[in-house]
DNA sequence: CTGTTAGCGCGTTCAA
DNA sequence: TTGAACGCGCTAACAG
């Protein structure tokens, strides 16, 4: 555990710390022999130069730091892992940041990172993030900055998200092929702006298939568990019954699973249920359950790419992608990811 | 985006830049007045010290590194969510790598961090890691390390881990306690050593409430998912019935219950059923079903506090910790985490 | 081809 | 109470 550097390494060579540095880095510079000598005698001492002295030296880290509000939620753990991979691609270090949906959190991060000790960042906001002073300071000091799922448009800089309406269609698409003609809407929370982007999607699939629209299918479950599980019952007992049901939120498709537990119907032969999720776990524990899937570790690594693409070449750093990527549909055999 | 340092500070007010630096320290040295003239500015300049240049002069990083094979899966996601909780805590850095199981990756991995990025690591060997020279090597650094989850014994170090007899012991009591007889255990692999663990500790259980071992009743069930299906079929469909399941893994848990499902049998009514989970969605989605998870939160910030308590005093760093944690009962109400 | 020199930005002597 | 000077370990410009 002697510490070992270029001045030690030169010191037993005899010769000058230069040499070793430009031998290092097999510059054409040094002879030959000498870039053996000094290879061998750093591979022998087990030589890594120290990051932060070059880093300080060079002005760059070759580190980004990823800020999300979870991670035990297989969105963001899909998302990261797709950074982490394109990371190590292209020789960069990933710093990780947990906010847990803390605005004072997320601005304590921001500060931090404000010490040179990243390059850029990749960012998905708390949902109580209001105004993003600590963003604009982050940019301020040249780091830069891609967005990916949870995304605050004020900023303007790269995002990357995915498609509710589209994957609303093709979740309502998905249930017509299979046959259902009175299609269900589950809603969360007509306040929710990708409920209604999903419900939207919903509609226009009816639409392209000349369904006509029952506005008493679109069901609000409200926040209450028992209140799902009553307006679901209510829903598959009425006289007219549904044949196929679009959960807007994983939860709602928990819930429908129990009503038709005790109702005795069976999944997916009395009915049919697709829902989003983000996790490909729900359809794996119960087959007879599709899913739409948001693309998590593609939004990663997509995110990424953004970011070292501009971080290789700083001077043509604007970053305006505005990337959507579609959602997957998960059926029994996928294996998601 | 002009660049503040200690150096343009102090040429603003006029003073040397040892005395901006030691104002922000808040060194007794610097009288009260230009103390405050000092953290006006750097204040209003948004100034934050270099963490690459303090680093290298003070020689610590307050950066540690969590290597895991993997991401996508819960256990380390929460684990990962723990460690990073305690950074931040005690004001450290979390760089992530991920081996996915590649004997390769976690040696370039271990390879990159010895150039002085990191004070610690906390790690979760690959499956595939036969060999530990890379970890050597890390140690040689004068790199602390703990181990969690997945360790390696030949490596004198922290280790933090769960304990899968006392684990299956009360899993196995869980059943009984809910009036089962007839307890089977399905096994995945004799070779595996946790299923042995958990194995055991099955047997000891029924040992324990008196129950006579019957060895028809513990199931291999191999590999393959048709395989395992079938066994279980058999097992369920078998004259002198059983009525419970110990599935060793959560995937055996959901062959049993689309077996159930085929057989027209109900949990828990006409079975009752446990598994091991690295999950608490298994039985959020299907809430008859009991698990055990371990602990992964709690190992993850475990592991870190064992870390961080030796990086802040490192003369005693003997990390010879060998933690057993226990894992966690989940019925329906638990919420986990 | 090799060595000397000058920083990167900061913290820490030691003098003044 | 302040400042000048040095060095953490490395890279890069410039001499030789």
């Amino acid at each position: 555990m002697s510490k070992v550097n270029l001045k030690t390494l030169a010191a037993e060579l005899g010769v000058s710390v230069s040499t070793v540095s430009k031998a290092l880095q097999n510059s054409y510079e040094i002879s030959e022999e000498t870039k053996q000598r000094v290879v061998t005698l750093a591979k022998q001492r087990n030589f890594r130069p120290n990051v932060y002295a070059s880093s300080l030296r060079r002005q760059q880290t070759r580190t980004i730091a990823v800020i999300v509000p979870e991670i035990a939620n297989n969105f963001f753990a899909f998302a990261i892992n797709g950074i982490e991979e394109i990371a190590q691609e292209n020789d960069y270090h990933v710093l990780i940041y947990l906010t847990h949906d803390s605005y004072e959190k997320e601005v304590s991060i921001c500060e931090h990172l404000q010490s040179g000790r990243i390059d850029g960042v990749l960012m998905s906001v708390s949902t109580e993030t209001n105004d993003y002073e600590h963003i604009a300071k982050l940019m301020d000091k040249g780091i830069l900055l891609v967005f990916f799922d949870r995304v605050r448009h004020e900023i303007e800089t790269a995002k990357v998200t995915t498609d509710d309406f589209v994957s609303g269609l093709n979740a309502t698409e998905h249930l017509i092929e299979q046959g259902a003609k009175r299609i269900a809407y589950l809603s969360l929370s007509s306040k929710l702006s990708i409920d209604n982007k999903r419900k939207a999607g919903y509609m226009e699939a009816l639409l392209k298939h000349n369904i006509e629209f029952d506005p008493n299918l679109v069901v609000a479950c409200g926040n209450q568990q028992h209140e799902a599980y009553q307006r679901i019952k209510e829903l598959l007992t009425s006289p007219n019954r549904t044949d196929a049901v679009f959960a807007s939120v994983e939860k709602l498709a928990t819930e429908t699973y129990m009503v038709c537990q005790e109702l005795g119907l069976k999944i997916p032969n009395d009915l049919k249920v697709i829902c989003f999720s983000n996790t490909t776990i729900a359809s794996l524990l119960n087959p007879s359950l599709s899913t739409v899937v948001q693309p998590a570790f593609e939004i990663g690594k997509q995110a990424a790419n953004i970011l070292f693409q501009h971080l290789e070449r700083k001077n043509i750093s604007i970053l305006n992608e505005n990337i959507i990527l579609k959602s997957v549909l998960v059926a029994r055999e996928s294996t998601g990811c």
